[in-house]
DNA sequence: ACTATTCATCGTAGATCAACGATTGTCCGT
DNA sequence: ACGGACAATCGTTGATCTACGATGAATAGT
């Protein structure tokens, strides 16, 4: 049968690529989301307002090394940024980029 | 001295991991959005509502091989459907997918 | 049947990630 | 000044991504 007298789910309308400026930043900010480890370092850093390193650490099934370069990603995406405090380092959540990554997720 | 006079920065409270049944999950559907050509034929597709996979290789620089990888990986997501039309493939989002998206990054 | 079109898959090469242990650097308290 | 605690970095090992061309499978049209 001719399936294609129905036009079953294709537009014929031409195709343009739409707003993508900003398709790099979405991937780089959705990058660093993308790995349950730092999602779950994300969330006990929203929860929290702040967290020293050594207690992500400790929540995670991670060695130190590893938990520092999921930190650095995190920092690098500008999601988080870390402040020295003595010896510790204590991290906080950037309200402003997570509030770009949530809108630039929602404009999707 | 107690730097503690001053609480810099850093919680005192013990420290729990939330909510992380779905980390796994967020980072997935992160990963599938994690990359720019992604978020390109993501955003095509939402616009347009459907669309065939060779109009989607003409609108990005990339070989029709690597097109199909990264739909490949978005359909993995979950976040679009492919169903077969004839010799064409017609992909389509699913918003459902998408909306879990959307509200898993809402909820962050 | 044959051919052309469309898309998926295979195979490959280079780059990047993720994980770890070990090392280094920095700061506080003694 | 020295030792201990904390965190970043180095170096390494597999695994995975990304990109491509080439090949293969399925379908529509002649």
């Amino acid at each position: 049968m001719a399936k294609a007298s129905k036009t079953p789910c294709c537009d014929d309308q031409p195709v343009v690529l739409p707003h993508d400026g900003d398709a790099q930043r979405l991937a780089d900010l959705a990058w660093a989301v993308a790995h349950p480890a730092r999602v779950r370092i994300l969330r006990l850093l929203i929860d929290r307002t702040a967290c020293v390193c050594g207690e992500i650490v400790d929540q995670l099934p991670l060695a130190q090394s590893t938990v520092s370069q999921h930190l650095k990603i995190l920092k690098q995406s500008g999601l988080i940024r870390g402040e020295v405090d003595g010896p510790k380092v204590c991290y906080c959540v950037d309200r402003e980029q997570l509030e770009q990554l949530k809108s630039l997720i929602a404009a999707l």
